[in-house]
DNA sequence: CTGAAAGCGCTTACAG
DNA sequence: CTGAAAGCGCTTACAG
């Protein structure tokens, strides 16, 4: 059976397209009985509006995209509920894309007519789609770092706080030495949680030595590694403690750690980010720093709806998380 | 700055609007040169054609869409995971709409242009939908049951197969008295897992005895009631063995027994499905059955396309499991 | 209240 | 090799 259109609808109803188009549409321009008469032809026919031929004249989808580079992680699952929510609450429906493709990215942003578009393409979206997005005045909201003009925003987490706090937090602790086991540097969060921990440090006066500082990736086995080597080369000076990029990260450096026969929290705090659904199952239970993942969500759709429907323009916004105290830390205890 | 069609793009370079069109798809009808030049002028542009307008001829998108009601859990970010990159390696970009409305899967089954559309929906699509479906022609693979016709096909587990092997391999135990802990009624695999739990008792011979199969709706709380509210009503016939629907049944049957001061496997084996990544971690660490989801979301992909492209037909293809035997089950050892 | 017409941005025969 | 024209399915002034 061919794709039934308004055309369809409009001989088996006995009236023009433009009344069809008007009692789909427009309430209060249509005849009762006529209305009443077209509505059940289309219901009979199964007629849905070909939303390319109306878009094509509207230049409104109701439809936003989401575009990421990728939906591994628990990170995306609730992110992507909460934001998928909030879309159809506020009248909107979600087209997650996931991709690397610079074509596909074009495309979506400017070819299919999408309302606005939220962006989650970390190194794979650089300043040459930022101008593209200025220069079309597209509607977006940046989920993956802080930037922000008249027509668009950014919901991110204000990681360089919570690294600040994690920092602090030991610091509070008694520890002195602390390393820290950086994420991607690519990625905002990675600078920002690191940034913080350095914010903190100085504050405090503590020197950051270097070659406490390593290079974790987000990754745990690559952490393992980078520590377990770490710990080969210098037996005599310990860290007092561990920040991770992120909880991956801090798995890898408590099983580098206990691999070498250090006990943790005993001899050497670790403090993750991010509250990964299995910290709470290790042992010991991950000390962590939880992000309001829902809430970002939500916030990035609020800020697109209200950009596109020009009730506000784009900023910053950015979410506080929360230190969340388990057993992977404790009070320093090692004689110095 | 206005959107730019194939209008400026040809005033610009000063040919018709149909060479435009030529020279960015057909290669041989255009000269060199004014290919060249109309290229050169497009990326100046930012030229992207309106996908609207196009499909509105072409009739063909080059889209599939996945429609599903959830992506909550480990299951989806690997599903989509291989499924996006598997689209993408045959030409076709995914659209992903999580949603339970009834007038969206209308609008994105028949008004917008999808190729074709994978569906994930559950009891949010039912025969009314399947009618559709049909009626209108539309190339569809299911990944939460089994249909078939033409245009048709699905992608299953084989889940009764598997439900009847971890039985099977319970029974091989010396378990006799093995219970169920049934998952929804309303689910694909709710109810193959359990039919095949059932086909193993009767093979063997053994009496399956109702008051041992338990309601557990795939839910780790709600397991761990049903479990402890079933042995504090008898503590005299305890079963062997339990096989959960999935692994958070599994792991509400474990604390419950646990909690009641059994211990497993020692006393009561448990077997659950999935391999949900905190399987392994847990104590006793999870025995399961774990499904290749990856290759699902490959052939769900290649089924799509192949029923699009005319080169193969609907049918049911059933992916075996595989059974991963952990801590948590062990011999017979309680005496009788 | 209803319908004829224009036009959204494209592609595709077709004429030249 | 290039362009004028028709038409895909809609919506929206506008005339009646």
């Amino acid at each position: 059976m061919a794709k039934v259109t308004i055309k369809d609808v409009a001989r088996e109803a006995g009236v023009a397209i433009s009344t069809v188009s008007n009692a789909m549409n427009n309430s209060n321009l249509v005849n009762e009985e006529t209305r009443a008469k077209i509505l059940e032809v289309a219901e009979r026919l199964d007629y849905v509006p070909n939303m390319n031929g109306r878009m094509l004249k509207t230049k409104r989808s109701n439809e936003l995209a989401f575009l990421t580079s990728s939906i591994q992680g628990d990170y995306f699952t609730t992110f992507l509920g909460s934001m998928n929510q909030q879309c159809n609450d506020m009248g909107y429906t979600l087209n997650i894309v996931i991709t690397r493709d610079d074509d596909v990215i074009r495309n979506h942003i400017l070819g299919k007519g999408f309302d606005g578009i939220f962006i989650f393409l970390g190194e794979w979206f650089r300043e040459a789609g930022i101008q593209l997005l200025e220069k079309h005045r597209i509607p977006a909201v940046f989920l993956d770092r802080a930037y922000s003009s008249s027509r668009i925003g950014s919901v991110v987490f204000d990681s360089r706080r919570m690294g600040y706090q994690a920092a602090k937090y030991l610091i509070n602790l008694g520890h002195r030495g602390i390393g820290f086991l950086e994420g991607s540097m690519d990625v905002f969060d990675g600078v920002q949680r690191k940034q913080g921990y350095l914010d903190a440090m100085e504050e405090y006066g503590l020197p950051v030595r270097q070659e406490f500082v390593l290079d974790g990736r987000f990754d745990e086995l690559y952490t393992y590694n980078a520590v377990t080597s770490f710990l080969r080369r210098r037996e005599v000076e310990m860290p007092d403690a561990f920040i991770a990029g992120n909880d991956l990260s801090a798995v890898g450096c408590i099983n580098a750690l206990k691999d070498a026969g250090y006990q943790v929290p005993q001899d050497v705090s670790v403090v993750g980010f991010d509250d990964i659904p299995v910290a709470k199952y290790l042992s010991p239970k991950l000390t962590t720093v939880k992000n309001p993942i829902s809430l970002q969500g939500i916030a990035a759709v609020k800020m697109l709806v209200g950009i596109i429907q020009e009730r506000g323009c784009g900023r910053v916004e950015s979410l506080a998380g929360e230190l969340l105290v388990r057993e992977s830390s404790g009070v320093m205890l090692r004689d110095k």
